[in-house]
RNA sequence: CGGGGUGUAGCUCAGUCUGGUAGAGUGCUUGCUUUGGGAGCAAGAUGUCGAAGGUUCGAAUCCUUUCGCCCCGACCA
């Protein structure tokens, strides 16, 4: 059978990857190293992503704000673990003029600044800063920012979506009066992006509290969310951080309680980013292209009218007025009136994903009739129906998808995580070739054998399990 | 930053060893015939051969320098 995606997903998982954002017009490398340029297509599911988790952050409290893109050198030096974490991959910015010298144009000498900027890869210390300020009693707790912005960290091997250089994401930064409430709010927010991933990006989570070895740079506890991918890898898609008062004592984040004592404040913060558009992808899609959940598909339902050169003109009339009625109900639907041969049309919109696809050709129009394919199910799933009957149930035919989709991806999970009782059970299932998140007894991972295995494996501690939190999840990941 | 590979048409690549002035497939444009899971025929357009310097009557090809990208590792949203 003929694929839309060579290679396919078994001949080559991250040829195939790379295909399909090309193939679905997602993005494309930039001239810039390790950053990409997301086209339209792809950034228009990023804007439907984005908005949705962007009511849940609001419905918690959140308010957004913008801070700086720029961020003093110094405030990076304020907290040691933070330091540690981030300058190996920072962009710095030490000059703020251009000038032409000897024929090249190159950052004037004369105007190197005195204390360099470095631009975010993340906003804890200057969002701090403002916290210093904007925080002076109890009543201004709990504070709660956010903001959507890029962000940028050298990193060494980007890959689309996955790991790029400069990234999109929210970030969220609150603070509390006590740690209780921080902590509870880390939670909170870990929650927050579980119930959004299942409900709207139709992806179960594994979601658990990273090891001490794998917590952010600066964090008392880092609970994170990870997606197994069709390969078997580990996706870290989401994190959230009880910053206990690291950052506050950094940068001065004090209140005066109701007692009368100055204290310092708790803080957390929560992001998630493009990343989990690289997820969603690798998730859903199979070797025609991209499979997307009717929540975050730019377009629900293409029509596609069957044209020859004598019905064009009346069936593309009939196809836009067939959109109209369907615009009415809700669903964001694509006319393809393009001048395109109709099968090249099918492949196109196959290959982005679109969740109902429907064809109409004259006799249909005559008929009244129309045939709707559902993306994730392919070919066997086509269906001639009454078009007043597919207008009425097209939400709930979109709801389905959604929900199958997910629980797809729930089956092919657990055939994924595996109960490994010692490290031989795990060494020898890795050696056998076996693929997927192994859940062991965590402390069988405190001592050298197994650290020796994660060199050899390239596996590394996920995360605790959350219902038991004496097991931890062992992948290797992205 | 270490190991390996690679830069030639929009894309995938041949041509480089053995210097002789630019190729294929695909895509694109036009026309005719087709049209319900990737059509056929015909005509046409497209390149400072990654960059700089050198050798030579002559360089995609040989020499020197340099830059980018890809894959494998350390990293992570």
């Amino acid at each position: 059978m003929k694929t839309a995606i060579t290679p396919t997903r078994s001949e080559n998982f991250s040829e195939w990857y790379q295909n399909l954002i090309t193939a679905a017009d997602l993005a494309e490398n930039a001239p810039v190293r390790g950053c990409m340029t997301v086209k339209p297509y792809g950034w228009a599911i990023w804007e439907l992503m984005r908005d949705a988790l962007d009511k849940r952050i609001k419905a918690c409290g959140a308010q957004n704000a913008q801070f700086p893109l720029l961020i003093p050198l110094n405030f990076f030096n304020r907290e040691a673990e933070h330091v540690a974490g981030f300058a190996k991959e920072a962009a710095v910015v030490t000059h703020y003029r251009l000038k032409m010298i000897d024929g090249t144009l190159q950052p004037d000498p004369d105007s190197k600044l005195t204390e360099p900027y470095v631009i975010r890869p993340t906003s804890e210390t200057i969002i701090g800063d403002a916290m210093s300020r904007w925080v002076q009693s109890y009543r201004d707790l709990p504070m709660k920012l956010n903001q959507w912005v890029n962000v940028m960290r050298w990193e060494m091997r980007p890959r689309l979506f996955l790991r790029t250089s400069e990234f999109y994401w929210q970030e969220g930064h609150n603070a509390f009066a006590t740690h209780d409430a921080a902590n509870a709010d880390a939670r909170k927010m870990h929650k927050v992006y579980g119930d959004y991933m299942r409900e709207i990006l139709a992806i179960p989570s594994i979601m658990g509290e990273k090891t001490p070895e794998e917590r952010f740079a600066g964090a008392d506890h880092t609970y994170t969310l990870e997606h197994i991918m069709q390969d078997g890898r580990a996706l870290q898609a989401g994190t959230s951080h009880d910053l206990g008062q690291h950052f506050s004592k950094s940068f001065g984040i004090q209140f005066l309680d109701t007692d009368g004592v100055l204290k310092h404040a708790w803080t957390t913060s929560w992001g998630v980013s493009t990343r989990m558009m690289g997820s969603l992808f690798m998730t859903h899609s199979d070797d025609d292209g991209l499979v997307l959940p009717p929540a975050v598909a730019p377009y629900q339902v293409v029509i596609i009218p069957i044209t020859r050169e004598d019905t064009a003109d009346a069936l593309n009339a009939y196809a836009e007025k067939l959109g109209a009625r369907l615009r009415d109900a809700g669903v964001r639907v694509l006319v393809d009136t393009s001048d395109m041969r109709s099968a090249d049309k099918m492949w196109k919109w196959i290959k982005r994903g679109v969740p109902l696809r429907a064809e109409i050709g004259a006799r249909e129009m005559d008929e009244n009739n129309i045939t709707v394919t559902r993306r994730d199910l392919g070919k066997s799933s086509k269906q001639t129906m009454a078009t007043d009957a597919f207008v009425a149930d097209v939400n709930n035919m979109l709801t389905q998808i959604q929900h199958d989709m997910y629980d797809a991806v729930v089956a092919r999970n657990k055939t994924m995580i595996h109960d490994v009782a010692d490290l031989g059970a795990l060494e020898s299932a890795l050696d056998g070739g076996k693929i997927g998140f192994f859940r062991i007894k965590y402390d069988l991972t405190q001592n050298e054998q197994f650290e020796s295995l994660m060199e050899k494996y390239k596996i590394s501690r996920r995360c605790l399990d959350d219902a038991d939190p004496t097991y931890v999840y062992v992948a290797k990941s992205y």
